[in-house]
DNA sequence: CCATGAAACGACCACCGTTCTATAGTGGAA
DNA sequence: TTCCACTATAGAACGGTGGTCGTTTCATGG
C-alpha cells in the first residue's frame, strides 16, 4: 500500500487535493491488495472502506455490490497472464505456457481461484484472454466445437487444480510445510486402512499423496492437451487422420 | 440404497411426535432437505435449527460447525452414487458410466457442486468411492500414477462441470429456459464484436454458446479419457500388474 | 424421590452486505 | 461573487450470519 503519510500542506490548494476522489479503479487496487494481503475472508466492504478511509457505504457509488466488485477484481488480474502468439508447430507447447502462466497468476494472488471458480470471466481483459486462447487452440488445427470447448476445459482444469492446490495449505501458515505435513498424514492414514476392503488405496497410497502440485498439474495438462489431439483426429465426421484410438478404447460414440 | 431421494423434510420432524432427540443423523438429513429445497445460503444454522424446531445453538452439540455439517452432508449424499464393479475390456465406458453417476448426483441436489468443489471427500463414503474408483481405472491398465491422478482428475471435472451447470441457472427461476437465454444473449454479445478484433470469438460464437450442459459434459469426458489413454500408452511403462483385486468380491468378513 | 449430568436454550458477540437519508462539497450558471 | 443544483460521501439502521457462554431443563440412575 502506498503510503502518504507526509502531507505538505503548503501545497495543498492548487496541486494534489488532498482529497483523493473515490474511484472505481482504486477501489478495485485496493481491493486486489487486501485479497493478497489478508484473503478473500477478510476482503469485506467494511474492511475495504477502511483501507481506503471513507465509510464502507460509500463504495456503492462505484462498483454496484461485492460480487461486481470480484468480478472487476478477476478481470484486473487476467491482465497478468500471459497468452502467446502462434506459432506453427508448436502449439502444444503454447498451450501449455499458456495455462501455466495462468496457473502462476492464480498462484500469486491468495484465493484467486476462489473467486475464478464460480465465475464466467467476461470482462474485457477476460474476453481478450478467450480470444487469444482460441487462436492457439485453432492454429493447432481442432475443429470448432473442440477448440471452444477445450478453451473452458483448460481454464476449468487451471483453475480447479490451482483451488485445490491453494485450499490444502489453506490457513495463513507456510505453505510447503503444511502441505506436506497433511500428505504424510494422508499417505498414513490410507496404509493404515484395511488392505481387504481397500486393497487400490493401500496401494496407492505413495502415488496418491506423492504427487506434488506442480507434477499433477504437468500431469493434468498432458492428459488433457493429449486428448484434445485424440479426439480431434479420431472423432466422427471428418476425420483427418486414422483412429489413434489405443487399446481397449472403443467408444461407442454417443 | 434406500429409495429417499424426493426428501420431506417438512414431514421428517414430526415421524416421532412425542420427543425425537437431536441426533447427527437427523440433523444432517434435515440439512440435505434444506439445501434441496432452498439451496446452499438458505441453509444457515438459524434456519436449521428452526426446521428442528430448536435453538441454533444446540446443533453445535453434534456437528462442531457449519463446515464440519457440509462435510456430513456431503459424505451423505455421496451414497447415492453408483460405481460400477469391473467387466474386462468395459473399463473406458464404465469410468463414463461412473461419472454419469456422480454428475446426476450433483444435479439432484441443488448447490451440492458448491459444497464439493473445495472439499476433499475423505468420509467412510467418499473413502469408499475413491477406492472402488480407483479399482476400476487400474482394471483398464493405467501405471499407477495414472491411475490415482485420474480419479482426482475425473471428479475434479464433474463437480467443476456441474458447477458451472448449476450456476449458469442460478437464481431460484427455472433453469431451461434461463440457460436458453444466457445463451442467446451472450452469442449476440459475441457476434457483436469487432471482428477485427476478435476474429476468432465472432466465429466461435455459435459453437462457444450452442453447447449445452450434456454435451459438454460427454466431450469432455471423452477428452479425459483419451488422454488418460494416450498417456497411459505413449509413456514408458513397467509397472503393469497382472492381478486386478476386487474389493467385495473376495471379502472374508470383517 | 431426589441428585446428577448431559442436552437444549436464550442472550450475546462481532461481524457481514445492503439501503436509506441527511449532509458536505463542488462545478457551473447568473 | 453569489448561489444553486447536483452528486459523492458517510452515518445510522436493517436483517441477517456463525459461533460461544452461562444457565436451565429434564430424563434417568441411585
Amino acid at each position: 500500500m502506498p503510503e502518504e503519510i507526509p502531507v505538505p500542506p503548503w501545497r495543498r490548494p492548487k496541486k494534489a487535493p488532498p482529497r483523493m476522489p473515490l474511484t472505481q479503479d482504486r477501489i478495485v487496487d485496493t481491493a486486489l491488495g487486501i485479497l493478497d494481503a489478508e484473503g478473500l475472508d477478510a476482503l469485506s466492504m467494511r474492511r475495504l472502506a477502511q483501507e481506503l478511509k471513507t465509510g464502507h457505504a460509500s463504495l456503492y457509488a462505484h462498483v454496484g455490490n461485492r460480487d461486481e466488485l470480484l468480478d472487476l477484481v478477476f478481470d484486473l488480474v487476467l491482465t497478468e497472464v500471459e497468452i502467446p502468439q502462434p506459432e506453427p508447430g508448436r502449439w502444444a507447447e503454447q498451450v501449455k505456457e499458456m495455462c501455466r502462466s495462468l496457473r502462476r497468476v492464480f498462484l500469486a494472488h491468495r484465493d484467486l481461484a476462489r473467486i475464478a471458480i464460480d465465475r464466467v470471466p467476461l470482462g474485457p481483459n477476460g474476453i481478450l484472454g478467450m480470444e487469444r486462447t482460441l487462436n492457439l487452440l485453432r492454429s493447432g488445427g481442432l475443429r470448432d466445437e473442440l477448440a471452444a470447448y477445450g478453451g473452458d476445459l483448460l481454464s476449468t482444469f487451471v483453475t480447479a487444480e490451482a483451488l485445490e492446490q491453494s485450499s490444502r495449505h489453506s490457513g495463513t501458515e507456510q505453505s510447503e510445510e503444511q502441505a506436506g505435513m497433511f500428505a504424510d498424514q494422508l499417505h498414513g492414514y490410507l496404509k493404515s486402512l484395511p488392505p481387504t476392503q481397500f486393497p487400490n488405496l493401500v496401494h496407492l497410497a505413495g502415488p496418491i499423496t506423492s504427487l506434488d502440485s506442480d507434477r499433477r498439474f504437468e500431469l493434468g495438462l498432458e492428459i488433457i492437451i493429449a486428448g484434445l489431439v485424440a479426439a480431434g483426429a479420431g472423432d466422427d465426421a471428418d476425420d483427418r487422420e486414422p483412429g489413434i484410438r489405443t487399446a481397449g478404447s472403443t467408444l461407442p460414440g454417443s
